[in-house]
Parts: structure tokens; sequence; C-alpha cells
DNA sequence: GGCGTTTACTTGAAGCAACAACTAAAAGTT
DNA sequence: AACTTTTAGTTGTTGCTTCAAGTAAACGCC
């Protein structure tokens, strides 16, 4: 194996600081929605997406994409959601296959309720440590970065025409 | 409940696309570890931090906090590497209560033959496509993060006065 | 219009992580 | 010196994620 190209110090602490925030910015996303709102983040993440939607209904593999789950994953937490009346599974009436995962109004009121308090915590975490030229930067550095990890931009919903949040 | 602070278009699509990235690089560089090295990113980066220490050996707890892990999990972690052969635990002299997770020859030897791999998937994903300065914006801003996630920088190592990496 | 392929899920088993309860050693208290 | 508290780690259970295998509808095609 051939001498690989080790990180300079800058990169090096660069790359550190960067892996310490994925690792402790998930967990304390987690940890405001499980408090206050009993959900875990990608739950919270999947009702997010659907309530986004119009008439607040998404077929699985459209969902997939934006919440980066497998369609394994996915089955078994809208399944788990399903059984909480946060939404309901139906049949499409065009595609036979596609299952359409429909928020129900306890699901809407759900998402209404845990909203604001998830915004705060982002605002708390990430925006308010940062000046706005930095956010800026972030964002421009975040879409560097999206052009390798996800190349055709599943996650943020651009290929199906909607915003995502 | 008062009416939240909502985001603003840029602060959104900043948001977005850092959640984005934590969402994706952590399942990259678990697909390259566990494909080229039959690891979890958790295991590597265990395996690494120990292997950095005098001695090539580490408290639990001092471990815990390195890799941001409760003690539970390292302590479940531990065990499997240590059927693996990859590292031993021994009771301290100095306090009975501390047990010391040491690197056997194969553990550093599964280290070295992985970390090339390693280091060279984190520049193709996160270096690479980044300038030099944007490098450098990168660091000042997950610096900032750090200090509302990691107020003790437990992560960073920087209380035992050694770097990490 | 049958037949293989692709797409869209579902299901069950296995592994990893979070949580809670527990043990034991050291340190502090009186 | 006994007693409580704190620190360090272990263990077992529960739950979520991943993985592998399966089902069924739609599509391609000759």
């Amino acid at each position: 194996m051939t001498e690989p190209r080790w990180l300079t110090t800058d990169e090096r602490e660069a790359w550190l600081r960067l892996m310490a925030v994925t690792m402790l910015l998930p967990s304390r996303l987690e940890a405001q929605l499980k408090r206050d709102a009993g959900l875990t983040h990608f739950e919270y993440y999947v009702l997010a997406m659907i309530s986004e939607s119009p008439g607040k209904s998404m077929a699985l593999t459209q969902l997939a994409a934006r919440t980066n789950a497998s369609l394994s994953r996915l089955s078994h937490v809208i399944g788990r959601l399903e059984v909480q009346g946060l939404l309901t599974r139906c049949a499409s009436p065009r595609d036979g296959r596609t299952s359409l995962a429909t928020l129900t109004d306890a699901g809407w009121a759900k998402v209404v309720a845990s909203a604001p308090g998830h915004v705060e915590e982002v605002r708390t975490v990430v925006l308010d440590p940062l000046s706005a030229r930095q956010v800026a930067q972030l964002s421009d550095i975040c879409g560097r970065l999206l052009a390798t990890l996800d190349p055709d931009h599943g996650l943020l919903g651009l290929d199906s025409g909607r915003p995502a949040g």
C-alpha cells in the first residue's frame, strides 16, 4: 500500500471539529425532541416531511429519499407511528405498489406542537453562536460537501420540486 | 406558547444542508470502514484513540469522554473488541475501580492497516471538495458550535493535554 | 398475452445502542 | 473506625437499525 497523504495540522483540526459536531449535534436534537415531544429525531423528521407535502401525504419511496432512510427502516418506523395514531397507511389509487403515509389530525397537531421547540433548539446550538457571515459560509461549505455526499440531492428534495424543512 | 422565531430562508438553507451532512457523513465513513476493515466507525475511533495514548492503554472513563460514549456503550464495545483479540482489559494498579483497555499487537496492526483508507475517505468527502480558506472557515465555525455542544472540550481531548485524531 | 425484470414495499432475524439497575472501590464525613 | 457519597465499571433488557429474504404490482418486450 502506497504512503497515504496524511492530514496537515489545520486539516486535522478542522476534521476533528467537524466530526465532534456530527457526533454531538444529533444527540442534542434527539434529547430535546425525546424530552419535549416523545419523538426520536428521525420520527419528527418523517412527520415534518409529510406535513409539508401537499395533502399531508407521501409515498414511502419519496419519503425515504428525503429522510435518507432505507425502505425497510421507514416501513418499521411508519408502522410505529401508525400504531401511535399519528398517520395512516393506504394504498395509492394510481399504483398498487406504492403505499401512501398520510398524517392524521393528531399527527399534524404533533408536528405543530413540537416544531417551535425544535426550531428553538436549532437556533441555540447552531444559528445563534454564528455570525450571519458564518451562516452563509456554512451553507456554502455544506453545499460543496453535499455534491459528493448526495449527488442527486435527494435529501434536499430538489428533484421533486418541493422545499424541505 | 409564544410565537417562535422562525428561520429565515438563508438560515433554513444552511440548517438543512448541515443536517444533510450530519446524516450522510457518518454512513459514508461507516460504509468504508465496514467494507475495508470490518470495523464500525465507533470501533475504529475507539482503537484510534487508544493507539495515540502513551502505552497504547487508556482508562474507560477517559476513553468514554473522548469518544462521546456512555460507559455502558463503551463497556459493551470493549467487550466485543476484546473477543476479537484487538485489545485486553486489565485492572489499574493504582485504582482498583478503573480498568485499562490496552491494544494488543493485532489491535495496533488493525489501526495501522485501516487508517490510510479512512484518511483517504475523509479527504475525498470533506477536505478535497473545499478550498483551504473554506477548511479554515469550517474549523472556526465548528469551533464556535462546540463551545455550546461540548463546553468542556471532552471530545477534543484538551483537558487531558493530549491531541486527538 | 405470457414472461422476465424492475419497482415498491413488507417481514423476520440479528446486531448495536440507550436505559436502568447493580457491584465494587475510593474518598469524604463525623 | 463506621458510614455515606462519589466514582468507575458491568450487566441485562428493551428498542431501533440493518440486513437478508420474500411478496406483489407494474413495466418491458417479443
